[in-house]
DNA sequence: TTGGAGAAGGACTCAAAGGTCCATTATTAT
DNA sequence: ATAATAATGGACCTTTGAGTCCTTCTCCAA
C-alpha cells in the first residue's frame, strides 16, 4: 500500500468513526462516509470488505482514542483530587456538547452488542482495559496510603466506570449532564468511604 | 375500532416491542413485526402512521412495563434492606439473559436519544419519572430515620440510577452481571454513608 | 338476511443501501 | 523510460425495507 493509499484509508476510518459517533452505526450510510471522506465506493471496498470490516477498525480507532486519553490522565492519579480532576475532565468534555452521542465507546457498546459477537468481544475487551487503568489508579492510591488496604479495588474501579457509562446515558437521554456529575460524585465519594486517617485530607 | 381491532394492535406493539429489544429499533423491520404478530402489512399501516408512531407506541409500552414493575418495588422500601432486595431483582433478572439486551429503556434510549427528539424526550420523562420514584424511596428512609436528614435524596438517587444504568451496559458489552452488582452495591453503601447511628442496623 | 363499516390479506411501487466490476489514472521500482 | 502495481472513479446490479392500494372477508345492526 502507498503512503497515498494509506492516507485514503485514514480519512475513510475517520470519517466513519465520526459520522458512526454522531448517528450511530446502523444510521451511517457508505455513501455518507464515501461524502465525508471525499473518495469513491470502490476505494471503500479496496480498503474494507464490507461494512463489518469497517466498523471493526472504527471500534479499534476509536477505543484507543479513549484509551490513551484516559491513559493520560489516569497514570497521574496519585490522590482523591486526582479523581476529581478525571471527572472534570470528563464531564466538562460532554458539557461541550450538552451531553449529547455519549460515551464514545458505551454508545458503540449498546448499539451492536447484541448483534454482533466479534464487535461485542472486542469492545468488551477494551472496557477491560479501561479497567484496569482505573484499578491500577486505585491501587496506587493504596500504596501510597492513601486508601485503606482493605478497599476492594476492583469493584471500586468497576463502580467508577459504571458510575461513568450510566451518567454518560443518562446525560444523553436528558440532554443534561447533572446526573453524569452526580453519578461520578457519588463514585467518587465511595472512594473517600476507603479513605486513611492520613489520606483523607488529599 | 373493533374489539378484534384492537387485538391486533396490541398483538402488533407487543411483537415490535419484543423484537425491539433483542434486536434494536433499526434492525426490526415491520415485516418481522408483521410475522411475529401474524398480521399483515396493511395492517400495521391501519393502526400506526409509520414505523415512528409504531416506535413511539413501543416507549410508551416498555416503559410502562418498567415503571409499574419499579414503582411496586420501589414503594415498598422502607430500609436499606429493601433498596438491597431492589437490587437482587434487578440483577437476577438480568442474570437470565447473562446481561443481554440490556436495560429494555436504557438501550432504547441510548439508540434512538440523539436521532429522534420526540423520543428522546419522552424517554428523558420516563427516566424522570423513575429518579422520582427513587427520590421517594430515598426520601421515605430520611422520614424514618433511617438516613440522615442531611443526605441530597436527589443525588443519591441520580447515583442509583446511573449506576443501574452503567452496570446495565457493562454487563451486556461483558455478558457478565459482575459489574452490574458491583455498581448497585456501590450505590447502596453510599447510601448507607448516611445512615444514622440508629438506622445502621436496619 | 342483508348492507355497510371496519379488519385482513397480499400484490405492488419506490427509494436507498450494500456490494461488484472494469476502465482509467497515478506511483514506484528497476 | 517503462512495466508493474496500486489507487481511483463511477456506472451498474441486487436486495431489502418502507409505504401504497385495492380486493376480500367478517361482524354487527337494522
Amino acid at each position: 500500500m502507498t503512503p497515498k493509499g494509506a492516507a485514503t484509508r485514514a480519512r475513510i476510518v475517520d470519517a466513519a468513526n465520526q459520522l458512526m459517533y454522531e448517528r450511530g452505526v446502523a444510521a451511517t450510510t457508505l455513501a455518507d462516509v464515501r461524502a465525508a471522506s471525499a473518495t469513491s465506493k470502490s476505494q471503500v471496498y479496496q480498503h474494507f470488505a464490507d461494512k463489518d470490516a469497517l466498523v471493526k477498525e472504527v471500534i479499534e480507532t476509536r477505543a484507543e482514542d479513549v484509551l490513551t486519553q484516559q491513559r493520560r490522565r489516569l497514570r497521574r492519579v496519585e490522590s482523591l483530587r486526582g479523581f476529581e480532576l478525571w471527572r472534570d475532565e470528563l464531564v466538562e468534555r460532554n458539557a461541550l456538547r450538552n451531553g449529547a452521542y455519549g460515551c464514545p465507546l458505551g454508545s458503540l457498546a449498546n448499539e451492536i452488542a447484541d448483534h454482533n459477537e466479534d464487535a461485542r468481544r472486542a469492545i468488551a475487551a477494551h472496557f477491560d482495559e479501561w479497567l484496569e487503568m482505573l484499578i491500577d489508579a486505585v491501587e496506587r492510591l493504596k500504596t501510597r496510603g492513601v486508601l485503606r488496604s482493605d478497599a476492594d479495588s476492583r469493584a471500586l474501579a468497576s463502580g467508577l466506570l459504571s458510575a461513568l457509562q450510566g451518567g454518560y446515558l443518562l446525560a444523553k437521554a436528558s440532554r443534561d449532564i447533572y446526573p453524569m456529575r452526580a453519578a461520578l460524585d457519588m463514585a467518587i465519594a465511595q472512594l473517600r468511604a476507603y479513605a486513611t486517617e492520613t489520606g483523607s485530607s488529599t
